[in-house]
DNA sequence: TGTAAATCTAGTCGCTGACAAGATGGACCG
DNA sequence: CGGTCCATCTTGTCAGCGACTAGATTTACA
């Protein structure tokens, strides 16, 4: 191993960033233990306090990272549907990362950064509605809005808590959640009742 | 206060329950502590382990409970968007439970009451899909089941962690998520477009 | 080169969950 | 009425944790 064991680490920061992310992603939030997060960096049990100040700072930078993260996602998505898309691929892709975004219970809810990343992320899901057809959006764009991220939100939490094992089965989840799309806001009228596409 | 003081304070499971969900309702399953319950109690800091185990066997008692509501709130509802409806009012008026229900690393799986009172929930929300008629089905049950239940769980789990504040705004949320329903069935084409049932 | 700031260590405190051993009192049976 | 069993509760203990403090070491920079 690269145990120099220098004085300073190096980028402590990072290691126990990584580090957490690996322990939420396998037990969850609830299970994560900075001295332990030290000891597998190899530093003093308090080293990871000057980095995050606490526990909370450091589920805080691990939303902040989340958001940023996640903001990109989706702004690289074409469409909405291919937004709800890249959605439920960052939920499944990065489970550490989302799992603490959505528990806002584990942030300092006025730390600038994760405002600001938050701010970023809400942005690019709010771009999104405006996408959508005139014809598929009825007459009230804030319904469609919670619709479009309630539907998205939903599956991909209730696919992260392994809720939805037994429905979706071996099928590709993503490839899933585009036929919830085109149920909520159906593609136009060219073969809307015909099974053809399998 | 009713300090009466006996050895055997009566209900001691029922009280530790109670103090539980107020905690978890203000503070989330985190902050829980046997110890701080056990002080609510008026007993000494070991006796609820009796009756639980361990703080999952606490924390598992409570889901059990939660699904056992659910299951009858559910069951109660008529048709389907009234069933996604009764899902929105249930985690609205019993967070505590709520939260603890679908976070499956604070339970043990292989509790009995745990997994009878989750398939009776979960027979519930099936059986509200068979509800739905012909057309609006579409031609898959299956996804209109996980469209149907993802649309309910993300419009509820946001709701809880306070993300539609700003767009539900002073709305009723159980009448905003009576509009997503429309959205993604349609009921029928009698008044689609007009606002009128206000 | 010298000094301030950043980074890390070592020690401590109160709290927690879990466990073990023992006290208490009710239920049930003779 | 007397005895025994057992569920319930208490007391005591242990290791692990988060947070805090004081001090050591290294880097950065002027």
């Amino acid at each position: 191993m690269t145990s120099e064991r220098t004085y300073h680490h190096g980028d402590l920061r990072r290691a126990v960033l990584t580090a957490a992310l690996d322990v939420i992603a396998a037990d969850g939030p609830d299970a994560l233990s900075l001295r332990d997060l030290a000891r597998r960096a190899g530093v003093s049990h308090a080293a990871p306090a000057h980095h995050f100040k606490d526990r909370t700072g450091l589920l805080t930078a691990v939303a902040a990272e989340g958001y940023a993260l996640f903001a990109d996602a989706l702004a690289d998505a074409p469409g909405l549907r291919e937004r709800g898309v890249a959605y439920v691929r960052f939920a499944a892709g990065h489970p550490a990362h989302f799992h603490v975004m959505f528990r806002p219970e584990l942030h300092r809810p006025d730390d600038p950064e994760l405002i600001a990343a938050k701010a970023r992320a809400t942005e690019a899901l709010r771009a999104g509605i405006s996408g959508l057809p005139e014809t598929a959006r009825g007459d009230d764009d804030r319904l469609a809005g919670i619709a479009a991220w309630s539907l998205a939100h939903g599956f991909a939490t209730l696919l992260l808590s392994g809720n939805l094992d037994a429905p979706v089965g071996d099928s590709d989840p993503e490839d899933v959640f585009r036929g919830l799309a085109d149920l909520l806001f159906p593609p136009a009228e060219e073969a809307a009742t015909t099974p053809g596409s399998s």
